[in-house]
DNA sequence: AAAGTTTGCGCAAACGTTTGCGCAAATCGC
DNA sequence: GCGATTTGCGCAAACGTTTGCGCAAACTTT
């Protein structure tokens, strides 16, 4: 509504001076900017994004979490928490959320390309990163601001990362059964390449390892990420298996979820005929019953800080690359227990 | 990157014959539109968003979803689904999603009235709506386009809203109870006064006067939407009452877990002891033990509906107002039964 | 063939901001 | 008290579009 001019106007001075008094700019006195904020902060002016925006090519006052169709976040209670944190994280800095939902079937890569050459945003936040991304590729390659959150699998790529220790944590959860007498280990894995699926499974192969152990065996089944019936069906395969693994390590909680069903539905009781563990304790893991252990690594402030990166990341683009690595915390629950003997 | 001055200077036309061509205008004739869209195809021309946006005053190209923060819908499954369906009904039209997320404390109100006067966003989305809702009031003041998910309880307002009909589906629910010889109820409630807890309690108290039975009684419980604690305590008083009621309804499913974790620690069984039929369909509701009873109103396709009639108000601001009532699908599981005797 | 209409396209202004350059006045150095 | 520097501020261009107006050429009508 009001715009610089009006303010320029009213107070006898030029929109240039205006301008720079806002912006607070050298070689504007003191007393001037103070009758100019004044006047702006009375009349409500905000500045007009658009014009910012065209004049400087920068500065479209957004950041884009990019999310792609299959999925989104549906599963879980995961997304509103992550936007909750993503929105503290950028809170007082004048940079609002967009969102970029990718329809099913659409090209991410082409997004995001669109979103960069038309500056639609001044930086964004990508998911799901696989072991081989091309989406951070391109971004390095365009000197464009964004945060992952999850990493690619080559070590050493200039770009800022917020993650999990998966491979931490799934070596602590073979310990835990190790400990409570399991030797029969299996582990549900996906098929999608995604660099989590990698370093979890590497925690797991990891502590196996350490222990030496000849008596441990672990096999590792895999299914989509998203078609239902074919998870049913490995998991079904996998509890039927003879010899019946004791020990369930799923890369993700709605795997776990998978195989508590399926385990009912077989009549196996969780924990006494076989232990399950899951990964990233999603609101369903505490209503199951029995409860599902599993791991949490607090959604909201991982998501905060994710923001607060990519703010460093927009505002300063000649700082360091930063990363966060988030050790998850251990969730007790009811799913596991000492292995039948 | 590419402008329209560029493919104007390669093809050796003005700009505003290029604008025009991709626009669709009138008195250009189809050779050269044609000439004209095909190179911009080539150059990847894409509309500098702010150059429109500051030459016309519109066409941010946002559609902007209000969150607030205590919640936002970390409670569930439910954002991810919404988003993914806004998402499709926008789709194809050039239009984003921006998410207005509001920290704690701040007003919305204040906030809606800065996109708006910014002209951050063409349109809103607005959930959670009070029974008196001074947003709506605004924004139809104001002018603005924008689409309730929910109703505000005031009838006949000049704007567009979809919802869920909770009024026909706790009369069901009741109905349901009350054939399978339940005669004490009780209404787990809350405080604040949203407008779905009218229509949701006025189902129950009109299927309990259509029976016109003196022996059913009805208790409501009212608690807090956001504290835990003082759930569990409401729901610990309600499930000891003397005497207990035997059916009982919650306002939404978030309610009816506390319920289940209650009942459990006091012993009682569902549905043997207690039956207990909630009202979303939230993820938990499927993994909860028994499986809860429940109203899932597809959130996919309401928020598609919601994104669709959205962008018909940012369109043709002058068609009429449209609403939407969904009748959710009662979804039968293990959560309810017989009256004890 | 003259008058009127339509077609095809360009000119230039406008949207609200930022910023390089410049200029007068004030201040400083000595 | 004179030259040099600093301070305070304005002019005007630029960012990429859209759009009202106008004009010449091409058609149509009579």
């Amino acid at each position: 509504m009001a715009t610089i001019k009006d303010i320029a106007r009213a107070l006898g001075l030029s929109a240039s001076t205006v301008s720079r008094a806002l912006a607070g700019h050298d070689r504007i006195p003191e007393a001037t900017r103070a009758r100019i904020q004044a006047l702006a902060q009375e009349m409500g002016y905000a500045p007009n994004r658009a014009a910012q925006n065209l004049v400087g090519g920068r500065n479209s006052g957004f950041a884009g979490l990019v999310l792609t169709d299959p999925g989104y976040g549906r599963e879980d209670s995961y997304l509103g928490e992550y936007i909750s944190g993503l929105g503290h994280g950028l809170a007082e800095t004048g940079i609002d959320l967009f969102l970029a939902a990718i329809p099913a079937g659409q090209s991410e890569l082409s997004v995001i390309r669109n979103i960069v050459t038309t500056r639609r945003a001044d930086g964004l936040i990508l998911g799901r990163t696989s072991e081989v991304d091309p989406r951070v590729d391109y971004l390095i390659s365009a000197g464009f601001p964004f945060v992952t959150h999850g990493r690619v699998l080559a070590d050493g790529l200039p770009y800022s990362w917020v993650d999990t220790d998966g491979t931490a944590a799934f070596a602590e959860a073979f310990d835990l059964l190790y400990a409570l007498g399991h030797r029969r280990f299996a582990l549900l894995t996906i098929e999608e390449p995604m660099t989590f699926r990698h370093h979890r499974t590497e925690g797991v192969l990891q502590a196996m390892e350490r222990r030496g152990d000849p008596e441990v065996s672990l096999t590792i089944a895999t299914t989509s990420r998203y078609d239902r019936a074919q998870r049913q069906e490995a998991v079904h395969r996998m509890l039927t298996a003879d010899p019946r693994p004791t020990a369930i390590l799923t890369l993700f909680d709605s795997l776990a979820m998978n195989v508590l069903q399926v385990a009912e539905s077989l009549s196996l009781s969780v924990p006494e005929d076989i232990s399950v563990i899951g990964y990233d304790n999603i609101t369903s893991a505490a209503m199951a019953r029995p409860g599902l252990t599993t791991f949490d690594s607090d959604t909201f402030s991982s998501a905060r800080e994710t923001g607060r990166m990519l703010v460093e990341r927009i505002q300063t683009p000649d700082a360091e690359q930063q990363s966060l690595l988030i050790r998850p915390k251990l969730v007790l629950r009811a799913s596991h227990g000492p292995a039948p003997s």
